[in-house]
DNA sequence: TTATTATAGATTGTCGACAATCTACTTTCT
DNA sequence: AGAAAGTAGATTGTCGACAATCTATAATAA
């Protein structure tokens, strides 16, 4: 573990941010002030700050008075938050492509290939991974400071949220093909193209899995 | 003042959003956590909770261990910000488009009327808060909440940091035409035109803000 | 004089405690 | 039995204090 100059707030946040990755904290559930203070040693005040700010990205929701409860947004939230994604990923990606030359676009083919292998293999987690680093890869390159934050803070809602369905939703060659595409528009440079493949794409996955997390409910 | 079951969180935020706006903290500025409690009466727990917030929304730096300081974005940032906030608009806009009817549109007509009036008379302040209206009607009408949030987010640090350059910056003649170009493409219901319409709109207005900005600080 | 080091003051990070509020259960009444 | 009211327990909101860290001034050396 590398200089941990972490304020207890962020290393809180990074707690509640595996926890519920991992399943240990289900949408919907309370998280106690007081439990998450024993459970690490610490007092509330950090505590609280942290729950304020993942409450402020959306991962928590907080009724003032009664408490904060694991975010479990319904079909329709789940679908504008995908479709915000895309609108934003879309955005970053057409403004990017300017920078963009033939090094880059090996870079995402190969991931790609990564992926679809990890699909086949049924690593949820690993497949989860290496699409973040797809799609974070493209969002970089917009070196529009502003514009990356809001994006990873919602793509890090949806990865939490949703990474453990993807083997589910898509097939490998589906996947292989979702991304290619989005490479293969990006190769011709046409920035309305890219803008709609990208809003697409996630519009699809917002669809499969607003579908998915009503299923599990009923 | 209706009923005011507001956190002192809430309370400190609405506080020093106003006493920035009025131009009693300045970009750069150090705010003092307990200078704050003193002034308010308060503890410093709802404080920090609180700066916390506005940090995460931009309206305030953050530098662990050493302080909290009012945004002073750099001129890159400034036109960043102003351009994601049009990405997110014109696309509010084109998803809202469906359900605009006439009234809508010329409820829009009025607030141009109005906000004409306003920079006649050069009440920045006035102009600022009818402006704000216009956008925010458009934007209510997408019925996304997640895109409102984050939208209404991003134009709330702008208006904050920028509204007081207003009248110097556009002529009245200028708003009119400015806000009219939109309402009419509005009215010709073509997404597409309506998408890149606010998105200049918007790039217009961020590269004069922080031309204005930059110079002041000269 | 300029650069470096010490030092005192101020500021943030964290803590434990108490009051206000909410939740869930028990009791009471119909 | 079912609904309403009351009560005990738990949870959040806020507070004041202390330790760790940073900032700015003063003292020292080159």
């Amino acid at each position: 573990m590398g200089i941990s100059k972490d304020t207890y707030t962020d290393q809180v946040m990074s707690f509640l941010y595996d926890t519920i990755l991992k399943g240990r904290l289900k949408p919907g559930e309370r998280i106690s002030e007081t439990w998450l203070a024993e459970t690490l040693g610490i007092s509330r005040a950090p505590i609280r700050e942290a729950l304020r700010l993942l409450a402020r990205d959306g991962l928590i929701e907080y009724r003032p008075q009664v408490g904060n409860f694991v975010a479990s947004p319904s079909t329709r939230q789940i679908i504008e938050a995908y479709l915000t994604r895309g609108v934003l990923e879309g955005f970053a990606a057409s403004y990017a492509i300017e920078s963009f030359n033939e090094k880059d676009f090996s870079k995402l083919d190969k991931l790609v290939v990564k992926m679809v292998e990890a699909a086949r293999q049924g690593h949820h987690f690993n497949l989860a991974n290496i699409d973040k680093q797809f799609h974070e890869y493209i969002l970089m390159k917009c070196e529009n400071a502003h514009l990356i934050e809001l994006t990873k803070t919602l793509g890090t809602l949806l990865h939490l949220l949703f990474c453990k369905h993807w083997t589910k939703v898509y097939e490998p060659e589906q996947i292989r093909f979702r991304h290619q595409q989005i490479v293969d528009t990006m190769r011709s440079r046409e920035r309305q193209a890219i803008e709609n493949c990208i809003r697409e794409h996630y519009l699809q996955t917002g669809r499969l899995m607003s579908q998915f997390a009503s299923d599990k409910r009923s």
